[in-house]
DNA sequence: CCTCATATACTTTTT
DNA sequence: GTATATGAGG
């Protein structure tokens, strides 16, 4: 009955290959240099690589797999490769390939922690009382559960929300803690209440035969500790494990690999102690401290060429690293040439900030500082949380500047409202022939892979879309009985949603609701009694609410094909906004930091949740951040930012003071020049064009904030100004005029042309405080907020 | 049952 | 300031 007595027969079918190649000289080991090849060579026994940021890690870690290959010391799918995400695995698969100079059959078990647990579960998934088919839950349904349960439990859910039940479950989970195995000092901290609904949490997946992430791997724990048998058969078969960012693993998958290691100990660990930036997800920096005594005689070979960031880069880097306590130690170095040194600036407040960053940005563009032009593509602007980004999006759209939010909403990526779209597009286009894949047997209608191969073979001969193959395959009674009618049925559903999408008169929410319930959709899910389904309905809800700011489902559809795809969709350069989570492993020519100050970098929450640990991680951060550079790094702070709708005045970060000097040039900001603090200095870079009120009140309003700010005492602050002041000032330097944008005071008149973000050109019909209304072009009449809108003349040269 | 108003919270994120 | 969640009221 179980899977795992067929699994040696399928894996060995899998034939020996590669043999052949041992003798080639072998290409994956072109360009190497000595430690990397160390790392690439050294196949037996545990070997730990410390690559520090941009040494060529995954370089070594696949020409490692290739050579494993290439001399045939394992096969593909004896070796066990785990990453953190899929785009990591996609992208190690895909370099594996390159290097052997062909596609690598099946390798298996490359993968995330997650998906290859997955595919050990669902063989082994009677042992844990599950069945094999057992559902994964998201985040979603498992707050849900949780909600469920206090519910149940008549516990009052204020003061135990589901969020933080989910949050400190999900805690036990990555130190691998059972409802019973949570110790019980933990226990006591958090009320045995909370171990109790774990218990309860628990039963409750197993009856719905569902598991949630961490199951994944607690789970497999579980089923390895206790079957001796079956872990004595995946350590023989997992001959060579790999481990890429091993500093991310929690103390489950710490605990896994070591099960898995443990015989032949043929594991390799990939990683960099100063680029652990997920603590707050359960990743233990211990793991990779500690390598050494795990395993010991373990090779540690340290990745310290940097073929990414110029000297001055790297320098300051480290030394804001350098204050970090337990720190296994590298010394980057780069053979580079020496370029710029980081730039700091100060800025009075965010919108200021963003403004500087977009004029440096727009400047780039042309070619400044004897820099080759710099396409907004080759930019990042990492923050440190994603609120940030609102001040920069605000002043791109303002400007025209093209720019993409990287790690936005995953609504869109959800599979019902996959589903749903493609019934939306099938209406608006109805020859869209990827739209008709996936929907044309969802829900179930009988029309399987016979039926939808007739109707691709139909269309591809006649040379026609899916939707038109269909109607003649019908017509030329290719496809009969039940099948047929259904597929009748379903075009004749498209035809009349088509009609429906092209009538002005109709409205297009209703059509939305209309589609998915003609179309079986709807039903689908509340038939369904996976304990998802809810929430699926629920996203289709929102979904359907998401329509209403717009005018039409094309417009909507456009919309979304934006934000989902837009590395695709058009080839214009944007400039990429994103947090310092999200760029790790990525690089850029030209990087900007801003948001430098204490509380919001280094995170005040984080300080105060973890102390000296949290602190030193957001230094890491820090690290991750400049490194990500390769040309140019430019950090930079504000004195006063608005938080959660507040005025706040801040001092610049503590990691400022961490940047050593020699790698430095501090920019003096364009209002400040002369170096005469503040206001006045500032007051002289208001726009010539400015209404006499308005430049008094944006000078008054400077004063107010100026007087607030305490930053000027700061040692940050201070040294900035004595940076400045030593700086021989005949030097020519770029400092622009600030251009206070008028628009965004002055109001606008009836019958002005307009131009906004999502309607396009229109002209102003009413006003009425900031609200204006505004007869659109292509999208007809609408009340829109005057912030929103732009002189028609203004966007003229604005590429959207 | 649905809509509106008030309260509340609110890093970082992959699977 | 904004999104979201809950409770009251229509």
């Amino acid at each position: 009955m179980s899977s795992y007595d067929d699994f040696e027969a399928f894996e060995q079918a899998v034939p020996l290959s590669q043999r052949a190649m041992a003798q080639a000289a072998p290409p994956y080991l072109e360009g190497l240099n000595p430690a990397q090849r160390d790392a690439v060579e050294a196949l037996e026994g545990p070997v730990l690589m410390l690559a520090g940021a941009g040494t060529g890690k995954t370089r070594a870690l696949t020409a490692r797999i290739a050579h494993l290959l290439a001399t045939g010391t394992a096969r593909p799918n004896e070796i066990l490769a785990v990453t953190f995400t899929n785009k990591a695995a996609r992208e190690m698969k895909e370099r594996v390939s390159g290097l052997m100079g062909h596609t690598v059959e099946g390798m298996p078990w490359l993968g995330t922690f997650h998906a290859i647990c997955v595919k050990l579960l669902r063989r082994h998934a009677e042992l844990v009382d599950l069945k094999s088919n057992f559902t994964i839950l998201d985040t979603d349904d498992q707050l849900r559960l949780f909600k469920q349960l206090i519910q149940a439990a008549g516990i009052d859910e204020k003061r135990w929300p589901p969020r933080m039940l989910s949050g400190i479950v999900d805690n036990w989970k990555n130190r691998a803690w059972t409802p019973d195995s949570v110790p019980a000092s933990e226990a006591n901290a958090f009320d045995r209440r909370a171990v109790e609904l774990y218990g309860q949490y628990q039963a409750r997946l197993r009856t719905l035969n569902a598991v949630d992430f961490g199951d994944l791997l607690l789970h497999m724990l579980t089923i390895f500790q206790a079957h001796d048998d079956i872990l004595q058969h995946y350590r023989r078969w997992f001959r060579y494990i790999l481990v890429d960012e091993y500093q991310d693993t929690n103390v489950a998958q710490y605990m896994w690999l070591r099960l898995l290691a443990g015989g032949h100990k043929n594991i390799c660990c990939v990683g960099d102690d100063d680029q652990s930036i997920y603590g707050w997800r359960g990743a233990e920096v211990g793991n990779i401290l500690r390598f050494e005594t795990d395993f010991p005689g373990a090779k540690v070979i340290r990745l310290e060429q940097n073929y990414r960031s110029t000297p001055h880069i790297l320098a300051a880097a480290s030394g804001v690293i350098a204050a970090n306590k337990g720190r296994l130690g590298k010394t980057l170095w780069t053979e580079s040439e020496e370029g710029e040194k980081v730039r700091l600036i100060g800025h009075w407040d965010g919108e200021e900030e963003a403004r500087w960053v977009g004029e440096e940005l727009e400047a780039l563009g042309h070619g400044t500082r004897g820099m080759e032009p710099v396409p907004l593509d080759r930019c990042a602007i990492l923050v440190r949380a994603s609120h940030q980004m609102r001040a920069f999006e605000d002043r791109f759209l303002t400007i025209g500047l093209p720019y993409r939010v990287i790690g936005g909403p995953r609504f869109y990526e959800r599979m019902e409202i996959r589903d749903a779209m493609a019934y939306f597009r099938l209406a608006t286009s109805p020859d869209d022939d990827l739209a008709f894949e996936r929907i044309v047997n969802t829900p179930k209608r009988g029309l399987g892979d016979k039926a939808q191969q007739k109707i691709q073979v139909t269309a591809r001969t006649n040379g026609v879309s899916l939707l038109e193959g269909a109607r003649l395959l019908l017509a030329s009674k290719g496809l009969t009985g039940k099948g047929a009618a259904a597929l009748s049925d379903l075009i004749a559903g498209v035809d009349r949603w088509a009609r429906a999408a092209r009538d002005p008169g109709q409205s297009h929410i209703e059509l939305a609701e209309q589609i998915l319930d003609e179309a079986g959709y709807t039903l689908m899910w509340q038939n369904d009694k996976t304990p998802e389904a809810p929430g699926r309905l629920e996203n289709l809800k929102e979904l359907v609410k998401a329509l209403e700011e717009f005018e039409n489902l094309q417009g909507f559809l456009e919309h979304v094909a934006l934000i989902m795809d837009n590395e695709a969709e058009d080839d214009v350069a944007k400039v990429t906004l994103m947090t310092l989570h999200a760029a790790k492993g990525l690089e850029f020519p030209v990087v900007f930091l801003p948001g430098w100050e204490d509380g919001l970098f280094p995170s005040q929450r984080s300080m105060d949740e973890s102390g000296l640990k949290g602190l030193e991680e957001e230094r890491r951060l820090a690290y991750v951040g400049i490194t990500r550079a390769e040309r140019l790094c430019t950090i930079s702070f504000a004195a006063n930012r608005r938080v959660y709708g507040q005025w706040q005045s801040a001092l610049p970060s503590r990691f400022i003071d961490e940047l050593p000097e020699a790698h430095v040039e501090v920019l003096t900001p364009p209002g400040l020049y002369g170096g005469g603090y503040g206001a006045a200095g500032m007051a002289s870079g208001l726009a010539a064009g400015a209404s006499p009120e308005i430049m008094e009140r944006q000078r008054s309003d400077l004063h107010e904030r100026a007087a607030r700010a305490d930053v000027y005492n700061s040692p940050g602050w201070r040294r900035m100004q004595a940076r400045a002041a030593e700086r021989p000032m005949s030097q020519p330097r770029e400092t622009r005029t600030m251009v206070i944008d008028a628009e965004a005071v002055s109001a606008f008149s009836v019958g002005e042309r307009v131009f906004h973000q999502k309607f396009g050109y229109g002209e102003v019909t009413d006003i009425e405080g900031d609200k204006l209304a505004v007869a659109f072009d292509k999208a007809g009449v609408k009340k829109v907020l005057a912030k929103f809108l732009l002189p028609a003349a203004q966007a003229g040269d604005v590429p959207f």
